[in-house]
DNA sequence: CCTAATCCTGAAATCGATTTCAGAAATCGA
DNA sequence: TCGATTTCTGAAATCGATTTCAGGATTAGG
């Protein structure tokens, strides 16, 4: 009469295969079969065998959320990163997600669209789902974000910089320090007449800021500050270095060195250079960070910084796995990058004898 | 005597506020909080507001795990991709996560590095954790893969083909046919020396496999098949790229056309052509096959096919979303692909006039 | 004004695995 | 051989939220 057609349930379709299903089959208690699993040592080993192999026949498994509630772990690590689109995140991301997998961790994965908003409310999401490891990037986040954490409770580890504020650990370079030593590079070589091109505009882009400042650190303690219009910001797009070093070259055409605080950006660079007729290196040379794969393949070959993408990526997943288990941990951990000189940078093309480090020739 | 110093407890350390405490506060029983949560419709307003209220007031979260136990959904979505290193693989599963996220699901994210058997564990791990969708990316997977994945029950899709096998449903391009209109193209355009370049050395990659496909049939039909010393398998890196043009030219020295079933591998041969003095497009064309955002910066510009992995991202979302709630889905969605001109192409230099096809020119 | 229908709310069962507690079995020493 | 340890196993409580079931309060209808 009023019986409606059989609504095909929403749940899973196969009644799923519980510990007490094997308990049966294996004439055990649960508490046997569930000891097997998780403490095998304790278990009479023939009987253990026994009720493996029931496990095994039933293809059972543990349901995770039952799991996770009873003991409150849910082995799991969150990452949020400000887009995937960069090589060195997808890079890092990839290594993390090994290496946790390894020690049975899973991984989830969010992005934040350099959007601290954003990024707040994926930890918020995050959180809310029981993560028990959380790995951020960059040096500043918001402090409503710093709080989430702490009443969270939750390990967190920030990753590609050297230090971060709050108390949040971090592992990564030092990317003011590798500016810095960049731009001696180029001080040494000759050059005294400098641009900067910064991807700058996101407001959480703590590392490119930084990279920057060790740019005008150097340049500053060399008796050479930058002016304003030295310095171009931009986004991480690769059409955005190529306008920035246009406008750069147009408001100060007697440049003979431009250093980018991305690979992406040095690339649009060079691009636009060679549009423009300008040889590199001889007539200007151009630098960038990141190293990623195309930059030693460019032509020419792009000299850069090498950032251990994949070693933070590790290091922040042992980081980690260390602290849920209780084990002590490093307060920071400082990875060194390495300045990878190849040849679109060079001497300017009328450099006097490199001058012993023109330190106060003007003032 | 024997008491150990106090260990902090593994556990959360704040006592974390339970459903009943926000129920003790409102002065209500936890089934109303509970229904204030998930039916607020169908609770009394003004007792709703006042529930409400405590909520925020104690910053209660439910706790997810007890609610996946009870509910048997965890609002969870898994991804496997072969690598993120590509980026054309990053920006799919960038776009996925967002989708997902509008719809409060969170996304775990795995990699196979081309590794079937991984690809399985990986599988097998998500499927433990209790994710309610999955998200592949190719067409070919072991066959115990799909047991599994019927065996559990969770929707499936696969993405980056526009078909798949064992009935597992697909979003995508058809990656043969994308290859075959290029072939067409340069056809036209009046080459008739051809090389191709594919990394299809790892066994799973069926997408530049059907990419070769499409490169030989379009050949094939022209009369002008592809000896196997005019394809060189690489893998995806961009050096490969790069030493597969050179043993391209060592064994066909006429060649004026490469086909690359990757940009990246375009990139390298476009690197190699410049070092070898060859001009590009005058002396040999080159395309590729993904549309990287380097493609359109490279000098001269890379013909290549553009792939809307974002598109593709959003609809896997799309499809799993509405599969998980029971509302009827796609079989397979197949995307346009767009060929995209660029100047790496060119009629070949002492082109005759394009024939109007040498169909059957030897035999 | 009283019964019938409607609307809301609370008590209690439930999801599936883990773990404490205590008892049974096995081992050891005398 | 018997009691004292030591090992190992099972019964039952527990994690926290959801949902069914039934009853109390409210409104509508006569």
């Amino acid at each position: 009469m009023d019986k409606k057609p059989v609504i095909v349930p929403k749940g899973r379709q196969q009644p799923r295969v519980k510990i007490e299903d094997v308990a049966r089959k294996a004439n055990v208690s649960p508490a046997t079969v569930s000891r097997v699993l998780n403490h095998p040592d304790i278990v009479r080993p023939e009987l253990r065998d026994r009720v493996m192999r029931h496990i095994n026949d039933l293809a059972y498994t543990r349901d995770s959320a039952a799991r996770a509630l009873k003991s409150g772990r849910m082995r799991t690590v969150g990452v949020i990163v400000p887009t995937l689109a960069l090589g060195i995140f997808a890079e890092g991301v990839e290594a993390l997600q090994n290496r946790l997998s390894e020690s049975g961790y899973t991984l989830f994965i969010a992005n934040s669209q350099y959007d601290q908003r954003r990024e707040f409310q994926e930890l918020q999401s995050l959180i809310e789902r029981g993560i028990d490891g959380i790995v951020l990037v960059g040096a500043s986040h918001g402090r409503e974000l710093r709080s989430l954490i702490e009443q969270a409770g939750v390990p967190v580890i920030t990753t590609y910089v050297a230090k971060a504020g709050g108390g949040i650990p971090a592992i990564g370079i030092d990317n003011e320090s590798a500016t810095r030593e960049m731009t001696e590079y180029l001080l040494r070589l000759g050059h005294v007449r400098f641009g900067a091109i910064a991807n700058v505009v996101a407001a959480s882009n703590d590392r490119s800021r930084a990279r920057l400042e060790g740019i005008q650190r150097a340049l500053s303690d060399a008796g050479l500050p930058l002016k304003p219009t030295q310095i171009v910001k931009a986004d991480y797009s690769l059409a955005q270095g190529r306008s920035a070093l246009r406008q750069l070259l147009t408001d100060h055409p007697d440049t003979t060195a431009v250093i980018c605080t991305t690979d992406t950006l040095a690339i649009g660079a060079m691009a636009e250079a060679r549009k423009m007729g300008l040889a590199v290196p001889a007539t200007l040379s151009i630098t960038g960070f990141d190293d990623v794969e195309l930059a030693a393949q460019m032509d020419p070959p792009l000299t850069t910084v090498s950032v251990p993408a994949a070693e933070i990526g590790r290091g922040a997943a042992d980081y980690l796995i260390n602290a849920i288990a209780g084990s002590p941990v490093p307060r920071s951990v400082v990875l060194p990058y390495r300045l990878v000189m190849r040849s679109s940078s060079a001497p300017p093309r009328s450099s006097v004898r490199p001058a012993r480090r023109g330190r106060s020739r003007d003032h």
